[in-house]
DNA sequence: TCGAACTTGAACAGTGCTGTTCGAGTTCGA
DNA sequence: TCGAACTCGAACAGCACTGTTCAAGTTCGA
């Protein structure tokens, strides 16, 4: 699609390539940064109170995403890409498997302090084809590390990889919301992961 | 107002415990039936449809349940009832911990099978807290079970129990989701959750 | 400075629910 | 069989939101 150029477009110079207003650019910022808030807060927020915790009006709004389900898109497509690029700039096929499993939970677990609660919001908010498919990309990776570390050894190979991934994943879903629930601190959940992973994924 | 009196009641006997009458009886089946499979298929399923697909008129549905939550919420009791009930009849506590572990995870299979939708429409139309607070009774259980394992040495000690009772938790739906999606055969799906959940849960 | 780009509130149209009331019909059960 | 329990459709009131249009105003940038 154009989401590459704009899925968050302004008024005017719309479907173009040409350069958009300071300010126009200014707001399409704001109201992203006001959206993740109040999704966090609240996962049914409407666009009547994202448009003002984004200190813009409701047509603005509009003007910039042309629905609520465009802008919940490019939100978790922002956060996606965000962690795709971090697991791009690890080089995690430069390092043994399981140490670059290591490196990749470490480095996901901040952004996903951030991201967790937007996630649960996308969830309810979007049709779950969608929130997978936003998926895929980063989950191949990972799929062929997991894959990579079977060929050398390092994990086990008694169950397929793609549960192998989805145990990761879950796993790590799991632990943002311990310490969302206030039952393990950040430290304490990523130790706990890192030790659970670890058990999980080691062979026999 | 009355609504104290008549979470889930039906018309006139609402709050007393006289016996209802059978007809009366038997749409509350149908309602919870079809309630069940339509919130399976869609979780915004409205009461309209919901009502029609228990062959009773709107109101009916109204007069048994009084508003779309309770409906909901009798129903995720209900699931979570039949859990209960099953855990309770395997006595997990005359066994060793690690086998009853496993005949705990094979018998909630079974009930997952056709409560899993539904728990996933539940999280996406209640508030989080209240589907949490549902599972409160169940998850104890299996974290006596785990702290039980943990004494006889079945159990790995570093990880605190309800952490790894979130673990088991959360792979027992993320398989489920597996067989939901197809990538997984039921069967399948078990027996990789079994022997992931062994090797998260053995000590080192 | 001047026009185009952008923002704005008000107001509108439309939708799709929720929950209630009513008067009348149907079915149970003693 | 008879009254109470239950059901029914229609119709109503109300709400909250979505997305659009308009006729202004404001701000950028060349």
């Amino acid at each position: 699609m154009e989401s590459d150029q704009r899925a968050a477009a302004p008024t005017r110079r719309a479907g173009s390539g040409q350069p958009r207003r300071a300010d126009a650019e200014r707001n399409t910022a704001a109201i992203l940064a006001a959206a993740a808030g109040c999704f966090a807060r609240d996962p049914q927020a409407s666009m009547t109170e994202i448009a003002s915790a984004a200190g813009v009006g409701r047509v603005t709004l509009y003007a910039h995403f042309p629905s609520r389900e465009a802008l919940l898109g490019e939100l978790m497509d922002r956060a996606l890409r965000e962690v795709a690029a971090a697991v791009a700039a690890q080089h995690l096929d430069r390092s043994p498997a399981d140490r670059a499993l290591r490196t990749l939970l470490r480095s996901s677990w901040h952004l996903l302090d951030r991201n967790l609660r937007m996630l649960h919001a996308a969830r309810r908010a979007l049709p779950s084809e969608t929130v997978e498919e936003r998926h895929t990309d980063v989950l191949a990776a990972v799929e062929q590390l997991i894959t990579r570390g079977q060929d050398e050894g390092a994990f086990r190979t008694d169950l397929p990889a793609h549960w192998l991934v989805t145990s990761v994943y879950t796993l790590i879903l799991a632990a943002g919301d311990q310490v969302e629930s206030g039952r393990f601190s950040s430290a304490e959940a990523l130790s706990a992961l890192e030790a659970t992973v670890d058990s999980a994924l080691r062979p026999a």
